[in-house]
DNA sequence: TACAATTATGCAACATTGTTGCGTTTATAA
DNA sequence: TTATAAACGCAACAATGTTGCATAATTGTA
């Protein structure tokens, strides 16, 4: 049961995680959110946003949680996000890369759920010589 | 420079991380230590042994960083520790699985460093019916 | 062996990220 | 319009990790 509803706040945390080309931390949503609403709301409609599979989290390389929305989720499926994503070691943006299929060779005694997969190095932008 | 000691503590909490069969994070680390030192120390004895590559970290699914022996590390290298994790969500123990190459499929314009690749699921032992 | 130089430690304080309880407010649908 | 469940604010807490600084221990050298 649980019916969600569509509070102002959460139209306004998707808005902020869907226009944004990177994902984001929830201290950077909420910096963006302009005190709509207090930062435990934030945690909360977050969770609600990813129990609606419309955003997705990511652990970063350093621990820290990042949220992005599920354009290439398949929402059938409800848990995998198998896509690859890449955590720039200089301006720090972690970006989802899609089109990623990867062979696992993992022994058979493991059952697999879900697929994390993270690439660290240096982004396209920050590469770019001037 | 900066010699790196051989201390008492240091010596333990290395042969703490060596003897477990798992990943361990710094709060189990801690409490296996006795208190012979402050748990200061053993942040900054971690770091030292990632310094020295006998240890590397492995962030968990939670966020939780972990850190586990460097058996199959390439000590040349001193940054690809590019194996598998294996995070089991019944027992929560987090697992190096060596021995699997990936090909990533990543656009030519991100310039790749390191690979980080956990799976959950369940783990060999957990997955056993009694 | 004693000493000096420098590394390592303890402790207290702080920072960041995330969670919980509870009373109040608000959205939604009847 | 009203009842009800969902969402919220606020305060307090918890877990994990970091920093500054005075003190202690290790190690090479005299
Ligand atoms: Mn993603
Ligand atoms: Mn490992
Ligand atoms: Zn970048
Ligand atoms: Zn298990």
């Amino acid at each position: 049961m649980a019916i969600i509803r569509n509070t102002i706040a959460k139209k306004a945390v998707f808005e902020i995680i869907q226009s944004n080309s990177t994902a984001m931390s929830q201290t950077e949503i909420f910096a963006k959110v302009n005190n709509i609403c207090d930062r435990v709301t934030v945690y909360r409609i977050l969770e609600r946003l990813v129990k609606e599979v419309k955003i997705h989290k990511i652990v970063n390389i350093n621990g820290v949680i990042n949220y992005a929305p599920c354009n290439s989720c398949e929402h059938e499926q409800q848990v995998h996000h198998d896509h690859l994503h890449f955590s720039c070691t200089t301006c720090k943006k972690l970006t989802c890369i899609s089109d990623n299929h990867i062979e696992l060779n993992i022994p058979s005694n493991y059952q697999v759920a879900e697929v994390f997969l993270t690439v660290s190095g240096i982004c396209p932008s920050c590469s770019t010589i001037l």
